[in-house]
RNA sequence: GGGUGAUUAGCUCAGUUGGCUAGAGCGUCUCGUUUACACCGAGAAGGUCGGGGGUUCGAGCCCCUCAUCACCCACCA
């Protein structure tokens, strides 16, 4: 015996994942680039299965519809290209999808490299792999490719941290020097997280780990910026960016954490000749950068003194007052500041009236081109002293408290500071449209749905994106600027790969490279891509993927960018389907934080529960796109799930030990090989049809069975129901309701009935079949405890991870309802035996049965599952206490005395059933009802009324003869 | 200011197009040392489905409205 009394993770997990990972199971088994042995430039797979090729291409150069490249124009601007298959009249899907029915695909979202998985992660790889997994088993070539991010602003921070550790600070380096040290510093930190994604199991194709710097990646995103910027999508501008003054670095807009703070509102008066005019602001150090005094054109208050020069307070300028939307006549004094160079609204109204911008604060948050005694103070400094002079010159005319959002950086929580710089942008016009009406055509379906519509809204309002950050740890922007004046036919920038170099010489021309790098979501949202091993030459049978798995809080940072960034490059949209999982909280709902100490770590409940106790445990009561609570009890249950399964398994291998010395000539098995009919009656010879020979490692001596008794074709009737739900939910992406019912059917339906009518009638081979069938079904969530029990058994070969999803069992259908009556039967007997005074009573109490063949087919079963002491024909003379079946004369032997004592519990249960009655009755005797009701429904009524009735007659009578 | 989601048993959540007596896990209570499993077995208690209207033969589900909570987006000086 192999099977230790109970299931213990620990011996078990490293070994089984380093034995999948040994043989090779998480490869794909198909080629992951295309096939093209006759030379034709078709991918030789597509040639079979794709007989529209090459009317697709009718009239067109059929054999040339791989060798359109970047070159022969853009997506977008698709006027140039005659030919039929190019990337704007093409149709991908029937072009060179030419395995999509035989690939399964899906990303990691790479984990910080040198991190540490926290529990977002173990939900990631609970619903990833377990996607994976069952669409391996489904006989798909399923490639579940891992990544690791070099995570650059993230990664960069903590590296920053430590060298200030050290005394040092990154300006005394180049960029070069503080790329190679974090490198080196990321390469000792790594290897953390690629271990804790074996211990949760997750069943990816190690060779192809795609960290977010590797060659390929930097390749792909220069070759896409080139693209880009031949094609005028790339600007550089000079505009308002989110800068960080700790970081020294801007922000994407979604980068920035908005937050209510309480500040305060100043009034100050700008005079002009012949009066003044109060403008409110909250930054009054700003002051110095003003260009313009805006008020509404409709505001009655100010309509005379538009055009008028006033004066700018603590500095010698005038300034003009200008009538602009953007000033809200209900807002302060009506009148607004202008500062072009520090607010975003005021950098538009700039752009409308064509205002200078002047930069008065400096990239580390100090001032400058201010009079002398505000230079170099801070912002925070500058403003005191300020308010303080212009309440000296009597300027200050009032303040008041109000609550506004600030902008905070993500990071360290410092005030984002609206900073004008040069930087590069990408034009989103084109990019968004596209992606909008991929998105209207349903050419990705999104799990939950709501999420679609928040995209398009969100792609509707999209400003161009920033791409450039100050940061050395990223990929290099590939521009270089012209710093030979004498040059001025060559252009200022220009692209060019060689980021290694600080200067190049093209043509004579001398250039000097941006030190500037990619913002880490600009070559994010080439994932699908580079993962796939995608380019113009090679498309890829993975590309699109089938799926999108990832946090619903990056849909904008990422989702957004790959789907834009898919169409760009590849004209087809990168991934069918996107599931967004919400935040995990904690056991009361709250957002898991360190400070709050309510953080759970993934690995410390692996180590303690095991993997498979973890994954069922955080997919359970689980939904698309919300934010969900999790507690330890949940893994609990996983835990106790697998510790069931494994017992369940101990007992059949005991069972099919003990009988394969008996059974060895001539029994079951060998007859349901030569039967292959269903029949309609009790003991019915059956196969599983289940004969393939190709099913490597499936049932190997359990080809067949036959069902012998009506347990067995009602377990196998619940185990196809239970099949065909799983199959069901997990194409609709309900990962809960999948384990649920995969849970409820092996311990209730499984253990609690079937196993025990097996202690009475044992069928190996059908027990053989039956586990197996479970095991398969259960192991995409917990792949562990199935695996280590599928090494135990005596008859399995090779990997439940690389075997085939069970098709159905076959069985009489009849037979299988007949069971239901059984069970009916067994646990009203249970009911009225632990409602009756005393304990132990199952034990002293016979059952008696008066005409019921039923019940005297299936004496030793219905004894054996209430644990009565006998069951006794009546000879006429029913006695003892009624048991509360319609359709059942069944009595137990109790003395006169208990069954007085059982007198009240009787009438209780003639009220319950009493009310049950009249609410039946009181549907039926609604005419709309009978009329409009589905005929099945009133039908149904109209057969429960009846067997209610017949119920509570012989209950009345039973309280009669008491 | 705009938007999204939630509100069902003590706790955390299911309940897919409206249809039988609203389910699960954990917790609680009662009984049980039957050699698969006490990480167990048998049974039970516990819900006017956030409030109020409406549609319907029928509403947890659809519509209106109110309340509370959570999150997201946005330039309120």
């Amino acid at each position: 015996m192999k099977f230790a009394s109970s299931y213990e993770p620990n011996q078990y997990e490293s070994d089984i994942y380093a034995a999948w990972e040994a043989a090779g199971v998480f490869a794909p088994t198909e080629p992951t680039i295309p096939v093209d042995d006759d030379g034709d430039g078709i991918d030789d797979r597509s040639e079979k299965s794709e007989d529209n090729i090459s009317q697709h291409c009718a009239g067109s150069d059929s054999q040339n519809y791989n060798g359109h490249e970047s070159e022969s124009g853009t997506i977008n601007s698709g006027e140039d290209s005659p030919d039929c298959c190019n990337f704007d009249d093409r149709e991908p899907s029937t072009l060179l999808n030419i395995t999509s029915d035989s690939t399964y695909s899906i990303v990691m979202p790479p984990p910080n490299a040198n991190g540490n998985l926290h529990i977002g992660h173990g939900l990631t790889v609970a619903l990833e792999d377990s996607l994976t997994r069952y669409y391996r088993l489904r006989g798909k070539s399923a490639w579940y490719i891992p990544g690791a991010d070099h995570a650059g602003f993230e990664t960069w921070v903590v590296y920053e941290r430590e060298l200030e550790k050290q005394g040092h600070t990154r300006f005394e380096y180049d960029r070069d020097e503080l790329y190679a040290k974090v490198w080196n510093f990321v390469a000792e930190q790594r290897g953390n997280m690629e271990l804790q994604l074996r211990a949760l199991g997750a069943s990816c194709s190690w060779d192809d780990l795609t960290f977010t710097l590797d060659e390929n990646v930097i390749d792909r995103v220069y070759t896409t910026f080139e693209k880009m910027w031949n094609d005028g999508l790339i600007y550089r501008g000079e505009k308002l960016v989110n800068f960080c003054p700790k970081h020294q670095t801007a922000f994407a807009d979604i980068e920035v954490e908005h937050e209510e703070e309480s500040g305060t509102l100043w009034d100050i008066a700008y005079p002009y000749d012949g009066g003044e005019i109060i403008v409110s602001t909250t930054r009054p150090e700003t002051l110095f950068g003003d260009v313009a005094v805006a008020v509404n054109p409709e505001d009655k208050r100010y309509k005379k003194i538009i055009g008028k020069q006033v004066r700018l307070p603590l500095t010698y300028r005038t300034i003009p007052i200008i009538p602009d939307e953007h000033a809200d006549p209900e807002y302060g004094t009506g009148a607004v500041k202008i500062t072009p160079a520090h607010d975003f609204d005021d950098f538009e109204v700039g752009e409308r009236h064509n205002l200078l911008r002047i930069k008065v604060i400096a990239e580390d948050g100090t001032m400058v081109n201010v009079p002398e005694e505000y230079y170099g103070l801070t912002t925070k400094e500058c403003r005191k002293k300020v308010l303080k002079d212009l309440k000296d010159q009597n300027l200050l005319k009032g303040e008041k408290k109000i609550t506004h959002t600030v902008a905070h950086c993500y990071k360290c929580g410092a005030i984002i500071e609206p900073m004008l710089k040069e930087q590069w942008f990408v034009d989103v016009k084109e990019l968004s449209k596209n992606a909008i009406a991929a998105l209207e055509q349903d050419k990705i379906k999104f799990y939950p749905e709501s999420k679609k519509k928040i995209l398009i809204d969100y792609y509707k309002n999209l400003k161009d994106w920033n791409i450039s950050r100050q940061i050395p740890w990223g990929i290099a922007i590939p521009m270089f600027r012209k710093i030979d004046d004498s040059a001025t036919d060559e252009p200022d920038w220009i692209f060019d790969r060689r980021t290694n170099l600080k200067e190049i010489e093209k043509a004579g021309v001398k250039y000097v490279r941006d030190e500037d790098t990619f913002d880490t979501w600009f070559s994010s949202s080439h994932w699908p891509i580079v993962c796939t091993d995608w380019t113009e030459e090679n498309y890829s049978p993975y590309y699109p993927l089938n799926v999108m798995e990832t946090g619903a809080d990056i849909l904008f940072a990422w989702v957004a960018r790959m789907i834009m960034m898919g169409l760009y490059v590849t004209g087809e949209v990168p991934f069918k389907e996107v599931y967004l999982h919400g935040l995990v909280l904690d056991a009361h709902g709250k957002k898991m934080s360190k400070s709050k100490g309510n953080v759970i770590n993934p690995m410390d409940l692996v180590t303690k529960y095991g993997s498979d106790a973890f994954r069922l445990g955080i997919l359970r009561g689980r939904s698309a796109g919300m934010n969900q609570a999790f507690s330890e009890n949940s893994v609990i249950a996983g835990r106790n799930l697998c510790n069931k399964l494994w017992n369940i398994s101990r007992l059949i291998q005991s069972i099919v030990d003990e009988n394969s010395t008996e059974s060895e000539s001539g029994n079951s098995v060998a007859r349901g090989l030569s039967e292959v009919t269903t029949e309609n009656e009790g003991a019915s010879p059956v196969t599983t049809g289940a004969s393939d020979p190709s099913r490597e490692h499936a049932i190997s001596n359990s080809l067949a069975y036959t069902t012998d008794n009506m347990g067995e074709d009602w377990i196998c009737r619940e185990i196809n129901q239970c099949l065909e739900q799983v199959e069901q939910n997990i194409s609709d992406y309900r990962f809960s309701e999948a384990v649920e019912i995969l849970y409820q059917t092996i311990w209730d339906k499984y253990a609690d009935w079937f196993l025990e009518s097996q202690k009475i009638y044992k069928n190996s081979a059908l027990l053989k079949i039956t586990l197996e069938t479970l095991l398969v079904a259960l192991h995409p969530f917990a792949p562990f405890v199935t695996e280590a029990i599928w090494q135990n058994l005596s008859w399995t070969d090779g990997f439940i991870a690389t075997t085939e999803w069970p098709t159905k069992l076959t069985y009489d259908p009849i037979s299988a309802e007949n069971f239901e009556n059984i069970r009916i039967i067994v646990s009203e007997v249970r009911t009225t035996l632990q409602s009756l005074p005393g304990t132990n009573n199952a034990k002293k109490y016979s059952l008696l049965y008066d005409n019921d063949s039923l019940v005297e087919d299936n004496l030793l079963l219905i004894k054996a599952l209430t644990k009565v002491p006998a069951i006794i024909a009546l000879d006429g003379s029913p006695r003892g206490l009624r048991v509360a079946l319609a359709n059942h004369e069944l009595y137990l032997d109790v003395p006169e005395s208990v069954v007085k004592d059982y007198k009240d519990a009787l009438t209780t249960k003639i009220l319950s059933v009493g009310r049950e009655l009249d609410a039946l009755n009181l549907r039926l005797t609604n005419p709309s009802y009978v009329d409009k009701a589905p005929a099945h429904l009133v039908k149904e009524t109209r057969d429960l009324v009846k067997e209610k009735e017949s119920l509570i007659s012989r209950l009345k009578q039973q309280l009669e003869l008491i």
